[in-house]
DNA sequence: GCACTGTTTTAAGCAAATTTTAAGAAACTT
DNA sequence: AAGTTTCTTAAAATTTGCTTAAAACAGTGC
């Protein structure tokens, strides 16, 4: 899942950038209103993260340009305001929810997840098969017995049981879970296809990540 | 489908040859304006992609020649520059959308339906008869059972579904699935028909590829 | 600051699938 | 029936993906 956070305050920027890592989204930042509305335009991000007081545009202006170019991307908004007028200015201008700062990263998390929940119609819980992901927990299950999976490992799976029963094309899990944009001549993804493949083969009956020649992978429900 | 990319830099060259390819694209790559009027001028492309700076002609002089010559393939501007004054200039040369650098190749590739959509007046889901297929996931059903095809015969399939109750020449063909253009001497089309009757033919009721001799194939609607 | 651990990336040889070539059999045309 | 054209099959050539090992990198504790 790709995030793109807008905040100036480098110290913030790191702190969310690295925290969001943690948890396997892939995490672009923007220092200013401008810089942030141009890679909304031009990128294809599941949530966005929006300062309120940043210089250039200001949060509120980014947040209604995004929405004037049609898109339903999730905007959440991170401001030091705290007036009730404020926030109600800022969903009005087409934001999903706020958050005050500061704030505790657990509960920033909560609201993403939320977002991304009510967004793809899921809760905090991925399955196919007998595989099941806590996103929460970030714990992964195979019929029920816990398996260890590494950051990347994680967010590929999750990539490919979000998508499951589509053909996810290498183009698009370097974009999404690498966040790789030009250059694809990697063989990165053979092998963390592979690394799952070991890590939930014997457990689960059969290979259930199938290969799509000269195109990607899918991961099937059955 | 075949598109053309007119772009020096050879690690975007090969990043959107590549994404391209995977989606069934047939793609020519020119280095530089010349060339890639050149080949514009020469060939019977379904799409352009232009970079605006790039040696030789420039990217809007490349487009007017194209116009001038009365063609009206899509042409899309890929472009770093993001004045509005620069990509209204190129809109007017006759460039039917621009995208701006960096961009998310998905994005890309729905600008590109876009053009080929409006063009061809489809969605993302071809079909005739019972076999549907899903650009989108590359996936292909035949009476609702679902088909392995390879790269080539995906994109014969979709190449003669386009064409629907129209004779496809040989020629058209190896032009437009194949990326060839000269000596035609060779009978990997004929290969790949049977493939495709093959992989499709015990499914679906009749033989639904009739071999027009002399001529080429056409795919029935009934 | 340095060694230790685990993760991620790169690289290379091998295996497997796809694509192309080629050639004889079959079908159609005249 | 002769001459084309297409079909079918098999094998060669090529491409793509798998697997493994090692290098690069990051984080932790001493």
């Amino acid at each position: 899942m790709r995030i793109l956070v807008v905040e100036d305050e480098p110290g913030i920027a790191n702190f969310l950038r690295d925290g969001l890592t943690e948890e396997s989204f892939a995490v672009d930042v923007a220092e200013n209103g401008n810089k942030g509305f141009e890679l909304a335009s031009t990128n294809d991000y599941d949530l966005v993260l929006l300062d309120w007081m940043i210089p250039g545009l200001s949060g509120i202006e980014v947040c209604r340009q995004i929405r004037k170019s049609n898109s339903l991307v999730p905007i959440i908004f991170l401001t030091a305001k705290d007036t009730v007028s404020d926030t109600v200015f800022g969903l009005e201008a087409g934001a999903n929810d706020y958050i005050r700062k500061p704030f505790q990263f657990e509960e920033l998390l909560a609201r993403i997840r939320v977002q991304l929940r009510t967004k793809e119609g899921e809760q905090n819980i991925l399955s196919l098969g007998s595989i099941t992901m806590n996103l929460g927990t970030h714990q992964v299950f195979s019929n029920s017995k816990e398996v260890e999976l590494t950051q990347k490992e994680f967010a590929l799976l999750e990539y490919l049981i979000r998508n499951k029963n589509k053909v996810c094309t290498r183009t698009r899990i370097i974009e999404h879970v690498w966040d790789i944009h030009f250059d694809a001549d990697t063989s990165v993804i053979d092998v963390y296809i592979n690394f799952l493949r070991k890590k939930l083969h014997d457990v689960s009956a059969k290979s259930f990540i199938s290969t799509v020649r000269g195109v990607g992978y899918i991961a099937r429900d059955l």
